[in-house]
DNA sequence: TTTATATTTCGAACATCTTGGAAATAATAA
DNA sequence: TTATTATTTCCAAGATGTTCGAAATATAAA
């Protein structure tokens, strides 16, 4: 797909996190944190067939959603925190949306 | 879609937001606010069919994005702002993500 | 240098999504 | 009533996504 705006990438990559098995591994990315996990503890935590997993990752990857780093025969996963913060930070420029304390929210074109 | 848990909710909607046209009408719709906008203003807006138009809206509108009011002739429609905050919630609850200020995550699970 | 482990790529079947014109429905105005 | 406006439903074609077994690749160990 052509990602050619903003708008066309965060919706890329949310149509990425919008699959049961792809949010589930971003939960596991998330827990992971920056070290990662490997491929084979992903396929572990959530008991699929390793070429539909790997299908996953490839996409998730694709977008700038996650990076992969080899150590011997191992792979391991890392959420692109960057990403996914530039990702809910796009729905979160909108308005007040996402945050937390909808109160403090800048500008105050909507939660009128 | 059988939605059947947290997670799968999660996935449904933000597979809706995950394409271009659709993430088009929800930000015309946080920008509409509470008061919503005319089914044909959002068209004026996309500049898509019809007939297009109708099935994204029905989509949404199908996983709890968005509610139709209907006023004479004029369908209106409203960004479901509880939902949106539920489901940026979700993400937000794994971990500090999403959270403007990531340092005041509440546990250190991630962000290290 | 053969075997085992970790993961990806290939291929093919099946499912779902996307698009937009034409026809249908809903509501109002003439 | 009849026409007009606003929007949806129907349909069908084409595009894209999903799944997973089998085969391929990469790396290390025996």
């Amino acid at each position: 797909m052509e990602v050619n705006s903003e708008l066309e990438l965060a919706a890329a990559q949310l149509a990425e996190l919008g699959h049961p098995t792809r949010l589930g591994i971003f939960r596991v990315l998330v827990r992971a944190g920056r070290s990662g996990v490997a491929v084979g503890d992903i396929q572990l935590a959530l008991d699929i067939p390793g070429s539909t997993l790997s299908h996953h990752i490839s996409r998730m990857s694709k977008v700038g959603l996650m990076t992969q780093r080899r150590d011997g025969r191992t792979l391991y996963c890392s959420l692109a925190f960057e990403t996914v913060e530039a990702l809910l930070g796009f729905l979160y420029a909108e308005c007040c949306i996402g945050m937390p304390q909808a109160q403090t929210a800048p500008q105050g074109n909507c939660c009128d």
